[in-house]
DNA sequence: ATGGAGGCGCACA
DNA sequence: CTGTGCGCCTCCA
């Protein structure tokens, strides 16, 4: 799928202690609108994938539950590892994390 | 074709 | 802070 693939060019965009939201993936990836497609084009990643799924959380710096227990934690712990810090309302700072592209294209 | 169900987002109360 | 409602667009049974 075009739109999936889409996504995961823009996933793979997202720098290292960065964050982006679904919204945002989804604009950047030419399909306003389409956030829980992102939800969607994730879940669909396999557990090997090389694509940074865990940079994407939802428009308020937290992770999306997705039913399956622990998995947020783990998603959790590979942003504190490289260095994403969460408040205490298990939020992270978009301030100082969200990604900001630049406009040119890579 | 059709109706639920999503890793969402935003506006309110 | 939580909860609810609605719009959005695909996926899947």
């Amino acid at each position: 799928s075009p739109l999936y693939q889409c996504i995961y060019k823009t996933v793979e965009r997202i720098p290292e202690g960065c964050v982006a939201t679904y919204g945002q993936i989804a604009a950047l990836a030419g399909y306003p609108r389409h956030a829980r497609q992102v939800g969607y084009a994730l879940s669909a990643l396999g557990n090997d994938s090389q694509i940074p799924w865990h940079r994407v959380v939802n428009a308020r710096g937290e992770i999306s539950p997705r039913g399956l227990s622990g998995s947020d934690d783990y998603q959790r712990l590979l942003l504190e590892s490289e260095g994403v810090e969460f408040g205490l309302g298990r939020r992270i700072n978009l301030q100082r994390h969200l990604w900001q592209p630049d406009d040119h294209v890579n």
